[in-house]
DNA sequence: GTCTATAGCGGGATAGAC
DNA sequence: GTCTATCCCGCTATAGAC
């Protein structure tokens, strides 16, 4: 920019995105429903009016959250292009899990927990993305079981327990608990491991 | 009582429990801060001040909720008396756990979902029992352990991970669903045991 | 025990000046 | 892009009649 003059107040480069991260971190620690626009925008330092430059209402403000979050999640395992035989994609998809989550207590928190919160529509946008994630660890598991590797009772169920238990892991994690990462990583591989090998 | 005559109006044996009911079943699906006073008085058929003889507010009606549900869960886990050895205790405890969760998935829920909508007093009380619950299974995976049937690499890490993967099995299981509750409660023992045993 | 009425406050969102 | 000011609404909780 050849001009950084601006008019007073105008910081819509610096105020943008302390919307979101602010909005992210209140609303993690008081829930949607009970955090106001008003503390948002005191956090951040501007007027509540203000907001409304940056989210359409606040209902969008927690959906705007949760469908990057998600976004983020899918494009990142997509990345991590997971391939190899059913044992190795497991430990791969349990290993991405661990990393993408832990760092990101926030979002996870929020898209857990603020479901009910969201409006119909918006609900089932990112139910279906939740969906698609909930269906690369099935496949897997059922790859497993014709392979011969796994033996699960019933792939749906066995899904759903290691995607709580996975999740789980995010809800009691303190980065400057006990544990480093790496070796949570390493006994939850070990637990998920077991409790699906033949 | 001989004479059943009332006052008009006047119902507290029934009223008393229903704002009870009607309060959980609405806090779960909307969550507490969503939920008014207002809206839980229409739907149990009385004006908001009614409420008010059964709860001094409404932080109490919530603390009450959670704290019945957690009592409840120690009173049952200790009359289930589990005793024996090491995996035929874990046995028992993953199977009360099923049975005593999922026909209370509102309780549930509500225990899990409002722990931060709490004064710091209340969370502190309901934190406790949750502890320990969590202790008398981390005292079976210990035990198991020095017995030399389970094999886990780190008993309290072990402990959250089966109780999250137990405990969002009451989040997602339905009563109309696609399998019943004796089902269920074989393929997760069939799980958990995996995942802990040598 | 329940009602009606209301105090006192804070919420989401908008209008218009700068 | 942000501010001030405000509309309109709903909230918790209480007071006092019946």
């Amino acid at each position: 920019m050849v001009n950084m003059a601006r008019k007073q107040g105008s910081h819509s480069d610096i105020t943008g995105p302390r919307v979101q991260d602010t909005a992210l971190r209140l609303i993690a620690r008081h829930g949607y429903a009970a955090v106001s626009m008003r503390q948002i925008a005191a956090e951040v330092g501007v007027q509540a009016g203000a907001l409304y430059n940056y989210t359409s209402d606040k209902q969008s403000l927690l959906f705007d959250l949760m469908q990057a979050h998600m976004a983020d999640l899918l494009a990142a395992l997509d990345a991590a292009d997971i391939q190899g035989d059913a044992m190795a994609r497991l430990e791969a998809f349990t290993r991405f899990h661990i990393r993408f989550h832990l760092p990101r207590s926030d979002q996870v928190f929020v898209s857990y927990m603020e479901l009910r919160n969201l409006s119909p529509q918006n609900f089932a946008a990112i139910e279906a993305m939740r969906r698609s994630y909930e269906d690369a660890l099935e496949a897997i598991l059922h790859d497993g079981e014709v392979e011969g590797v796994f033996a699960v009772p019933d792939t749906r169920v066995a899904t759903m327990a290691l995607i709580a238990t996975l999740t789980g892991l995010s809800h009691w994690y303190r980065e400057d608990g006990r544990l480093a990462m790496d070796r949570i990583e390493a006994i939850y591989w070990d637990l998920v491991r077991k409790a699906v090998a033949v």
